[in-house]
DNA sequence: ACCCAGCCTTGATAATCATCAAGCAGTCAT
DNA sequence: ATGACTGCTTGATGATTATCAAGGCTGGGT
C-alpha cells in the first residue's frame, strides 16, 4: 500500500481518532488486494468475515431476492463498506461486486472487534460511524417511500450537481441502468423519467446532465436536508463530508 | 417509575452489560413522562435532545416530505427510539407521535454521549444496538425494492405468525392504513393485496388474520432470513429478540 | 337507541411503472 | 471496415398502484 493512501485511510472519520498502534495493528492485520472489473468480491448470506477498505477503484453493494437484483449503494474510494455486519458477525445482508479495477484492505472482522474494545477513541468513532449510516439509509428509505421516481430523479440530480459545488452539469458517476437500480426504478423508466425531466429544467447528453433552469428542478425535486443531506451534526460544520471522504452507506 | 419496568429496561441488549452505576446515571438524568395517545413527541428536524425509552404504551415514527406523509416503524414496549440522532446530534430524521396512552423516559443526549464516553461496556452495547438498527433498516428497504406490495404484504403476515411462534391466526397491532403506509403502499391498495392473498392462502376477519394454507402462503411471500430476520448472530442464538424485547428500527 | 366520526372497503378511473421487443449508437476485437 | 457486443432508447402493451368518490361497518358518546 502506498503511504499517501495510508494516510487517506487514516484520514477517515472512522480511523483519524483513534491511537496510532490501533491503527497499525488494524492495517497490519489486513490483507492488501487487487481485484478485476466485475468480480464479486462475496456474497449476500455469507459469514461477514472482513471489514473492506476501498483504497482504488468502485464497488457496488446489491441486494437480490428470488431473480429479482437491486442496488443498494456504490461505495468509491476512499470508504469502507460492511462494517455493520462485521460488528454483529452477521452474514451479509448485500452481495458486492467491484465495477472497476479495485484495491481493498480487508481487515479480519475478529482484530476489528478487539481493536474497538481496547481503544475507547475507535470504538467512539465506530459509535458515530454506524449512527450515520443509520441515519443514511433512513434517508434513503424516505426518498423511496415518499418521492415518485420522476422526484427522486430530480433529488438526485441535484444532489450530485451540488456535489461537484453547484456546477449546471456533470457526468455521471454510474452507468444509467445502475442509476435507474439505485433509484428504485428499471432502465427504460429512468430513460423516460429523463425525459420528463426536460420541462424541469434537465438535459441529458449521453452521461452529461446538464441543469438549464435550478429553480425549475428545485421546484421539481423539493430538496430536504432530512431527506438529501447532508448529515450535518448540530455542534460543528461538517464540509462537504460525503464528497471529501466519499463515504457510502456501510 | 415502578421496579419492574426499571427491569425491564435493564434487561434490554442496549442496558444490560453497562456498570450498575452508569445506569443509574442515565435513568437519573432522564425524565419520566406520561402522554395521551395521538400526540406529538417530536417533528422531524427537530433537535435530537433526547433518548426515548418506551415503557408503557405504542409509539410511531413516520416521515413527511411535502404533503405526504409515510410510517416508518412501531415501537412497542420496552424499547428504545431514536438512538442514532442524539449520538450525532443531529436533527431527528423522522417525527413521532404516541399511538396510545404511553408513558416515555427521556434521557437527555448529553447523559447519554458522556455515559458511553465512560463505560466501555455501554460503548459496546451502543455499536452492537446502532449495528442491528442499521441492518434492520437495510431488510426493510430490500423489501421495498424487491417485493411487490402483494410479496411485501405476504411476507409481513408469516412474520408476524411466527413473532406468535408461528400460530395460524393472529391480530394486527396497528390500524390497517398504518400498516399500509409501512409497507408503503395506500390504505385502498392493502384491502385489495389482502383479497388477493386469499390464493395464497390468507383470509382477513376484521383484525384478524387467519391462514388458511401455510405452504401456499409461504410460496407467495418466499421469506429469506437476509430480509425478514431474525438477525442471528453466528456465535449464538438470538432467540426471539424482536419479539422479547421489542426493540425498534432505531 | 340514536347519531356521529373514524376506519375500512369497493368501484371507477387514471397515473405510474414494468415488461417485452426492437432498434440505435457507440466500443472493441479481429 | 466488419461484426459482435453492450448499453441506451423507444414504442407498444399490460400490470401495478394511486386517486377520487361513495358507501358500509363499528364503536363511542349522548
Amino acid at each position: 500500500m502506498r503511504e499517501s493512501q495510508r494516510a487517506e485511510i487514516r484520514a477517515l472519520p472512522l480511523f483519524r481518532d483513534m491511537r496510532a498502534e490501533s491503527f497499525d495493528r488494524l492495517l497490519q492485520a489486513g490483507y492488501v488486494q487487487s481485484f478485476p472489473p466485475q468480480l464479486d468480491l462475496f456474497e449476500q448470506g455469507e459469514a461477514a468475515d472482513f471489514l473492506h477498505i476501498l483504497i482504488e477503484g468502485m464497488v457496488e453493494l446489491y441486494a437480490s431476492w428470488q431473480a429479482r437484483e437491486s442496488t443498494m449503494t456504490i461505495v468509491r474510494p476512499v470508504g469502507t463498506f460492511i462494517l455493520a455486519a462485521c460488528i454483529r458477525d452477521a452474514p451479509y445482508l448485500m452481495s458486492a461486486r467491484t465495477l472497476e479495477k479495485s484495491r481493498l484492505v480487508m481487515v479480519p472482522a475478529p482484530d476489528l472487534r478487539a481493536v474497538f474494545r481496547s481503544d475507547p477513541a475507535f470504538a467512539m468513532s465506530t459509535i458515530d460511524e454506524l449512527a450515520q449510516c443509520y441515519r443514511a439509509v433512513v434517508r434513503h428509505s424516505k426518498t423511496l417511500k415518499l418521492r415518485t421516481a420522476r422526484e427522486r430523479l430530480a433529488a438526485y440530480v441535484l444532489r450530485q450537481s451540488e456535489r461537484d459545488g453547484g456546477a449546471a452539469s456533470f457526468v455521471l458517476p454510474v452507468e444509467k441502468r445502475m442509476l435507474a437500480s439505485y433509484l428504485g426504478m428499471t432502465a427504460e423508466n429512468l430513460s423516460r423519467a429523463f425525459k420528463t425531466l426536460l420541462d424541469d429544467g434537465v438535459k441529458v447528453d449521453g452521461n452529461r446532465i446538464i441543469i438549464t433552469d435550478r429553480a425549475a428542478l428545485v421546484a421539481r425535486a423539493a430538496p430536504d436536508p432530512l431527506i438529501d443531506g447532508p448529515d450535518a451534526s448540530e455542534s460543528g460544520v461538517v464540509p462537504l463530508r460525503r464528497a471529501a471522504t466519499g463515504r457510502p452507506e456501510s
